[in-house]
DNA sequence: TATTTATGTGGACAGTGTCCACATGTGTGA
DNA sequence: TCACACATGTGGACACTGTCCACATAAATA
């Protein structure tokens, strides 16, 4: 499995696979260079043949994440082509369920680590990318006169704003889905994904219904 | 100004107000225990006879900021006692700013680093009095019959979301307010607090059409 | 006043990001 | 085919970090 030569072959794929990986599973906090090179089984100072440094390497696992993004919305644009409600909540959906199963990766995607308009290139592409498919999903609604008229960009930055904080929440286990009264709210966490699902479901009804056309 | 004495006398709080200072300017990967206590002027391990470790000394800072919102928000029921609308917009608005202008305290709070759920004790009381400050918001609204009736718990968390969504936004730098068309949607920077303003307003408006009592 | 307790100090250690000089392959033009 | 440039990987070094330890000092207490 493990070639022995002195070239690894595809060190900088390795890098960023193993890197998300090790993100993930050791948190944002600390995830080390070292460690990513040792992993794989390569010097600690290998990695610095491919990215300038730790900072771009990191970049490099997110601009990654949101090609994924995109090409998601775009699936989703095919399979619920009927409804854009659907593509809306599902897009919705899916970047909850990445925020909940790989809460390290959303956080780096979109927490401060990272400022897609600091750094120009591959990354600020890739984040545009991915609002402008939020946008088209938008647009796809609007045209079927299920949502609301008005500026697309500014329905999508809406959107995105539920969806980041909902997904936020869920990341950094802040949400708890059941929570009847005053004195027993607070911040917790979300047991399984049945739950998770109708929870988004309800908070997104919220956001729909100022969305929606009347 | 400087005490020449062994002992500090208040280095706890030093240490939190210190380390949000510094946790401001430099940022979140590089904010060092041992940078705090020399900027302080203490030896590298005073710190310890205060915090058990970094993390217990970031969750001391984070409830501070936790505490400050709660304020911020009982403040706000009687400056705008006659409009929850406003207690509600203001609040955003409130959270947004510090997103805007302490990005790094904003992720500290609400980002992975530190999860109440997981902490007992002061850190998670402070973030559950926060949220209860939000739900008390809401329910002003609903008796005032401003706002649609509902779990109020349910409709804060939709819009904690909806804050969030656009505070994160603003403290990773992903938002700028020009955006006319699909071409050139893009994450960017917002260039000052009245573009700022406004454009919560229109973002905020899709949010409270959802919410409002028709 | 004697002693316990709270608080601050310095040294040590492993781990980190990054720089440097050097080693090893790989591909290219003669 | 061969010499050589270039891309890629290695190990050593450095300053810095979080955390542990034993020790020092001040304050509180008996």
């Amino acid at each position: 499995m493990q070639q022995e030569s002195y070239h690894h072959g595809d060190l900088r794929n390795a890098l960023v696979c193993i890197g998300t990986e090790l993100l993930n599973s050791k948190g944002m906090s600390s995830i080390s260079l070292r460690e990513i090179a040792r992993t794989i089984g390569v010097g600690h100072n290998a990695p610095y043949r491919h990215f300038r440094n730790k900072q771009q390497l990191l970049e490099a696992i997110a601009e990654n994440g949101f090609r994924q993004l995109t090409a998601k919305n775009t699936r989703l644009e095919l399979e619920f082509a009927d409804s854009p409600e659907n593509q809306l909540f599902e897009s919705a959906m899916h970047v909850i369920t990445v925020a909940a199963h790989e809460p390290n990766l959303f956080e780096l995607m979109f927490g401060g680590q990272i400022k897609p308009a600091d750094c120009q290139g591959n990354l600020k592409q890739a984040a545009d990318e991915a609002i402008q498919s939020l946008v088209r999903i938008i647009q796809n609604g609007q045209k079927k006169q299920q949502f609301i008229v008005g500026d697309p960009v500014k329905l999508a930055l809406s959107a995105m704003s539920m969806i980041q904080g909902l997904a936020m929440m869920v990341a950094s286990g802040k949400l708890r889905p059941v929570s009847q009264s005053l004195e027993t709210a607070q911040m917790g966490w979300v047991e399984n994904p049945t739950m998770l699902r109708g929870m988004v479901l309800q908070l997104f009804d919220v956001f729909l219904a100022g969305i929606k056309q009347k």
